[in-house]
DNA sequence: GTGGTCTAGACCACG
DNA sequence: GTGGTCTAGACCACC
């Protein structure tokens, strides 16, 4: 069951030096889809920059760098000599003006999806592989 | 199948400033795309380097990158005076390449949805209601 | 008259070393004072990260990283090889949803000021200089 | 007159994560705020070090150091075992320093306001209304 | 030990 | 010539 596994995932960064997206871009993303999937909640800590660079083998300054702009996006609050944690989401819409929302972001996805010649059908199988 | 929806969608551009892909390379792989699924097939003219500068809002040098970087791989094949056109040349996005570019979209979708709090059920089936 | 003197005031950086806030917010902070007080203006371009870096006698990472937030944010577009501009403000709210964030940012502000001991009166006198 | 206005206003802490000031700075400015225009007085007893604490959500070490720091320049006294309070020591802030915080909440506010279309005379109108 | 700031300098990508 | 990325290393502030 996928539910069942959902927080048996670990939080497990790689990077791929030869893709072309930045270090710190890259950390971002897998920070981000770890919120998005629910690896991490609300309160969690991310790992020390220190330890993170350790265990990339990067510079701590790049790491940094990602949990910067993180932080600068309200994803993630950072205490000085605490930590870095993913922040509280705080969420107050009533239901039209989430709905609207939702219909905005939507129609620029479908929009950028079909430039590249995807249909709503292969985005929609696409999402529901995602969600297996 | 591919052939059968051939030239039933059109060639529609689209670009991202937040992506962090140059503008160059969005139109490129735009093209290809449109080249891989058959909504632009050998022959076929290219909007030229202006219009299509005027429609996306951004530099004709932009544009005139583009379609050189295609040239110079043989993707098209510009004619002095005329315009700029398919080539006859194959292209093979693999599977995996498409499903690189569809992963790529789809992630800032969802993680943009996550961030107002839509889960990838809200998304799917937000999306299944548009395509009835 | 203010208003006629208002597209008079030149766009002058300075940074002080001794106040303790880094430099790279002092940069922001007056960018975006610009802003508000229209000496800056939707595509106006900013000074180029070395220019200015050379302008303050400071290193062009510390100009690029104020850039940088400011870009994260929305408040400034950059385009590579070209510059950085004030982006366009993309704000299309209706009267009630307008009224309800500056009811809300409003709030926030007074209670802040309130707790350092500031009245409604102060705060108001206060911002009427200002805007003198 | 200050000192008709005495302990008409109530001693209420807040703090901001957003602005780079250490909450244990942010607690004793606020205290030297109240003091200075006597919502404190000699002899007042501050809130405990755990009630505070708990009160704005923060490591009751952050409050200690900032007592202590209080104490240290001889603004409070400990009582061990009974509490903290208010020493006779005079408060000096002068003029220039309270506008200077006067105009670093207020910076925020203007900044984040116009963010949103304000501008400086839709913020002092609804403030004046607010006041009535 | 934690994150924050700044510098110096190198190399790359874009227009 | 423009900004983007990354490194190495230093010093500071906070908890």
């Amino acid at each position: 069951m996928a539910a069942s596994r959902k927080n048996t995932r670990l939080l497990q960064f790689s990077l791929d030096p030869k893709s072309g997206v930045p270090y710190y871009k890259q950390i971002i993303l897998q920070i981000e889809m770890a919120i998005a999937d629910s690896r991490l909640s609300t309160g969690d800590q991310l790992p020390t920059v220190r330890s993170l660079a350790v265990e990339l083998q990067i510079n701590p300054n790049t790491v940094a760098r990602a949990y910067s702009e993180l932080e600068i996006r309200g994803i993630v609050h950072t205490q000085q000599g605490t930590g870095t944690f993913i922040a509280d989401k705080e969420i107050q819409l009533d239901e039209i003006e989430r709905e609207r929302i939702l219909a905005e972001i939507t129609r620029g996805f479908v929009t950028k999806a079909s430039s590249y010649g995807f249909s709503m059908e292969d985005v929609i199988s696409y999402l529901q592989e995602l969600n297996r």
